[in-house]
DNA sequence: CCATTATAATGACCCCGGTCACTGAACGCG
DNA sequence: CGCGTTCAGTGACCGGGGTCATTATAATGG
């Protein structure tokens, strides 16, 4: 009914929760996602241990979660670039300008350790975790838009939907960072990224015709 | 010189490590990884804790260098299934098949959460670990032979090597059971395996020719 | 305005993977 | 045979992630 306190007991916890996660993103830039432990960011929050725990469910899924909203914002950038291509370009020489584009951005700004706990946070302990840590829907939905635009004006002929054409490209970028993240130095991801998608694009380009035996 | 005891000091530590190693298999496939810890295998084995570390990395590498063993074997499996083929079936459809074999032996054999495990140490702490942990090289070796031999009937016309070609079937062998162990019973990965495989090959036999611009 | 309920917050505690200073037996050597 | 040296083996110990019974207080309702 009546305002006693600045806060409700919402607003309290919401901002103890941001306390905490900019205490934790804070230290984490400065030492390292090892370097500090849960008890390090508690402190500096102020709160107590337990409080982490009310707020976020791991120090693993903090993270993962941490880098995920990254790589979010880089998701519009993404579609930022797609739609400053020059829109008579040829979708098929688009989707390898985005294949390239990805590339550069994974590579200069999440880099390689990022993406790999990223994507073992993924593989871990199912628990309906991974709808939160939904990585690349957003680059997913670019995907169908652009293929969408290349069946629409008959470029690519194919049986396939814009939808599973896109998860084909999308799973094709997993397996291209996966492999990147492993080998590291001996696996340059955009000269692999760009031909990979060469290829598949060359195939998508005859999947309709009749195939030899 | 003369033998004192049965086993000289060389062979005593290989039975301890033997014994550990066996004691955490026996324990692993009776309750799960998770349910069993370092205290359970030293006691089954009758060894002290720091037994275990004299012998093994860490609980995971452990856990990892077990899937991998059991994944050696069924390289072995390809190799022999990829033999037991028709000599004049087409690459391209033994290809094909192969992928679909694949496919078959990681669900049915191997299962999600293992090849999620190994993937996840894959991408673990770099330490040159993933040098022991060298997941399918010998699959990898096979898809060589397999389009050295495509290249040599001239069925495949590419600029690309044999090693290059065996590399991007890989890469996309890893994105696609990425995906699968990620998703699980919503993926499919025998019938997207297939499709994407069939992309591919057709992306690999219209490489060589001008493409459209 | 007090009683009841819901939930944010607490911190002592547990669990478990991993360490390390130390022990003692096998080995090599004079 | 005695004497260092090496190294498998030991187990008390530690660090840090995660838990949970308990407390404090806002919200609710009579």
């Amino acid at each position: 009914m009546q305002e006693k306190s600045f806060k409700s007991r919402r607003e309290q916890a919401a901002a103890t929760k941001q306390k905490i996660y900019a205490s934790a993103e804070q230290l984490f830039l400065r030492h390292g996602f090892d370097a500090v432990n849960i008890d390090d960011i508690v402190k500096h929050a102020g709160v107590a241990k337990g409080s982490f725990y009310v707020h976020f469910e791991s120090k693993n899924l903090l993270i993962a979660t941490m880098i995920n909203h990254y790589v979010w914002k880089t998701d519009d950038e993404y579609r930022a670039y797609w739609e400053s291509l020059p829109p008579d370009l040829p979708v098929r020489d688009a989707v390898l300008a985005l294949a390239g584009k990805i590339a550069d951005v994974i590579t200069a700004s999440i880099g390689c350790k990022n993406m790999g706990i990223l994507y073992q946070t993924q593989l871990g302990e199912s628990n309906r975790t991974h709808a939160m840590i939904d990585y690349n829907r957003a680059l997913y939905q670019l995907f169908c838009d652009i293929i969408g635009k290349g069946l629409s004006t008959h470029e690519f002929r194919s049986p396939l939907s814009a939808y599973e054409i896109a998860r084909h490209f999308v799973t094709a970028y997993r397996g291209l960072t996966f492999e990147w993240c492993v080998r590291d130095p001996d696996f340059d991801l955009k000269e692999q990224a760009l031909r990979h998608f060469e290829i598949l694009l060359h195939g998508l380009d005859a999947y309709g015709s009749p195939h030899s035996t």
